[in-house]
DNA sequence: GGTTAATGCAACCCTGTAGTTGCAGTAACT
DNA sequence: AGTTACTGCAACTACAGGGTTGCATTAACC
């Protein structure tokens, strides 16, 4: 997963209400008229976050009966988070190098 | 680490210019005016980035003479990254759990 | 087939923010 | 002390995006 890829997944995570969705969609899947009912904000809103979700990957739509359902996708997120945690890390060991070079070691 | 407290992280993660800052940051601490050297961005819109990334706990500054050097935080990333980890195992095994009961096992 | 309840689309408002330019302040260095 | 090089602040533009309302569309269901 490189870093470009990541960007729109941290763009659709850096959003309060679209945690609400997915937090909500954490107990159970849903359609985006269900989550109206449930949230503070109308239908046209969270498809709009949910079309932002999908296009990152954290969750996917299914349809069933008339109505089309989300669901969480919690795989991507452990992937991000892999992803995360060896970029913090290389910047650590690269630092920590300079760091020493600095020092003379 | 609560998921409130995320959201200003990622924010700050949605956003290329930033992640083009951290990556230059990840190669040696720098001034704002030096990563302005080296970005298509003036120093003025880097000091904005700067002030965003160091409120989400992403990077830290220090004097140095005159100048106002910043250095990246990888410690964050990896905290960011257990953090997100949890939370997508969490979704998988109550999903999971849900469906196994719809299922009647 | 008609009704109902869901989604899809479009236009619009408004705030936030990435970016700029310009200038003032401040602290090294000679 | 004067010069220089950096940071800090303010005002402004422009665009993205979160939110709304309204209407069209489509597909279950009786």
């Amino acid at each position: 997963m490189t870093a470009s890829t990541l960007v729109p997944v941290f763009a659709a995570l850096g959003d309060e209400t679209r945690w609400s969705i997915l937090a909500a969609l954490g107990e159970g899947d849903a359609s985006a008229s269900a989550l109206a009912g449930r949230l503070p904000v109308t239908r046209q809103a969270i498809a709009k976050h949910l079309a932002v979700l999908q296009e990152a990957g954290l969750v996917e739509s299914v349809r069933v009966g008339r109505e089309l359902r989300y669901r969480v996708l919690g795989s991507q997120l452990s992937e991000t988070a892999r992803s995360l945690d060896r970029i913090g890390a290389e910047w650590d060991r690269r630092l920590a190098a300079i760091k020493r070079i600095a020092e003379g070691l």
